[in-house]
DNA sequence: TATGAATGAGTGTTCATTCAT
DNA sequence: AATGAATGAACACTCATTCAT
């Protein structure tokens, strides 16, 4: 179905150019379809990009949900929740990087709400696993599990940001326990 | 002089439109210039982008070292660097985005290199500092330095946006204690 | 179709103008299409400008070598090559111009060499011409038929351009006439 | 002084990218005088333009005037008219074009009719020597000086353009010999 | 006499969008 | 459901020219 080829095709060229340098043309060209395919299933190019990004979203929370469905010990629980982030970090990279970081200014004002309330969506769904684990008295109880969520995805953004650019110096398993450590025990002994 | 008021317009309209809706009219008129001065001043837009940016690296990590030349305790140098970059996340929000996160695609290849480098002289910067600290213990032997500045700019990216898109939810004091503890002494009480 | 209202519009344009006062608005004008038609059907002003030159070559030669096809004394050949010439340089007076002289410099660089490419091969052609006359011992065995050519063009050029500018001086047939004896017997009497 | 570094300097960039894309900036770059220098001795681009192209005309005519004063055969002065045009054509290559052929579009109304006055005044200058010539019977009776004039350098641009463009092919005495043997003898041995 | 910062009209080009088929 | 030719507003950039000093 056209639909769906130029879904694949949206990510294809959205993730390699960003939101602004994507063409339609390209799209079109890559989901070969004619261009006036891509009007005939989405309204607009700022349109199809947040249908993308839902997709995206959805398809994360529900593989770290999936995967957290069965019970686990708590470490093993902010593994997997690390891991899925990774995978989509590292491999969909700049997918990611513009769900998670190029919403705040350039895309058009009326899809722009949309998509942020997408991200605000996800983190809440990270905070609420965090809850839980906070209940169970697994982390400080000053902690803000809503500004924990937003710490854990930034650090894991930023952290693959650093292991992309800097090819050869980390394995993928050095990334993974760094952030396990960071998230979990922070980088100090004790300062106080 | 016209250089350093084109300088100004420009880091306005790049921060509140990102590089690419930022227009060079848009530019000139914020400045009262006329647009073949900024081509008098700055050879492209890419150029002037990259000055801009440079400009703001640099700024930050002299105000920085300024403030950390005096011999202070590990927490206190840890707060304050957090309240720097606090200060630059919230008060110059979009141009910090920019800065930290849009560089990744849709930036002409040439200057992308460069601003990339500035970004990584940054992290370097940070990096020495926390070596400095794990040098002399108050660091868990097994950090990498290098990832954690990656995170601790991760971190406070992330937050910041949390708290700018939540108002009223946490006061500023929240936010900066929030990321020191986060950053010093993780989230997890123990799950070994 | 509006391949062919462009290029006709760009003949005229280019003509009256020259390559470089030549604007794409007013080809478009001119052609009583959009802007944007252009270059959904040109990729470059460069790149039209060659096409046109093309078909105009093409057609030069195209129609001389019909004219040639049938058996025709040597003198009747001479004189059609020269007809055929003077209709272009007459009739398409700037087209030709542009055509053979302003290639030199100003035009850019990727399609000034394809353009010059097209003179050298009209200019065969018309050598090839000469050659098999060479052959038939019509003309001196120690003229070069490549330099030969390229006289030929300049001539025609040369005096089409003070015919043109020096209007009721003379007609038509003595531009002609001039033309063929200058070619086949030279200025001179006999100076040696 | 100033005024002869910039006709210099102008000399250069006009020939070697043509009257468009020749730039006072660069032009002020190459006389080493700021750019207002330019217009503090030329009104317009147009008019250093025409200055420059005005001596070139007149130095040619001056050393070729200079070098038939003196009794010569005719032969010897044919030959020495050509030699001077083609020092002219080959050294000067790009200036010489742009004289003799650049001038039917793409500059400015106001200044062309000048230009051309000046192109027609050398056409004279060559078509008077001719008609002395004429005068002594070495020249056709039925031959028109003046369109003579004009084929002669149509001849000498065309075959110049043609020996720059084949290099190796001829020796510059090639050259002379063709032009010499084409503008006396024609290419012809006897048609009629 | 000379400067060079500033100008703004003009240029080629891009691209999301439309619509007749 | 799908097409692709056509559009036109918007864009980055150029450059001859001006003018206060």
């Amino acid at each position: 179905m056209s639909k769906d080829k130029i879904l694949r095709a949206a990510m294809e060229v959205f993730s390699e150019n960003g939101y602004h340098r994507a063409s339609m043309d390209e799209i079109a060209l890559r989901a070969q379809v004619a261009k006036g395919t891509l009007y005939y299933n989405f309204p607009s190019k700022s349109q199809l990009f947040k249908t993308m990004v839902k997709e995206g979203f959805e398809d994360i929370m529900q593989r770290t949900q999936a995967d957290l469905n069965t019970p686990l010990p708590i470490k093993e629980q902010i593994l997997r929740i690390i891991r899925h982030h990774l995978d989509l970090f590292l491999e969909s990279r700049h997918f990611s990087h513009i769900v998670f970081n190029e919403l705040s200014n350039g895309i058009e004002q009326d899809v722009l709400e949309e998509l942020k309330e997408l991200r605000r969506e996800h983190l809440r769904f990270l905070a609420s696993i965090l809850e839980e684990s906070k209940c169970e008295n697994f982390i400080h109880p000053d902690v803000d599990t809503n500004l924990a969520a937003a710490s854990v995805i930034g650090t894991l953004e930023s952290t693959c940001n650093y292991y992309l650019s800097h090819p050869n110096e980390y394995s993928r398993d050095d990334l993974e326990r760094f952030v396990f450590n960071i998230i979990t025990k922070g980088m100090f002994i004790s300062i106080e």
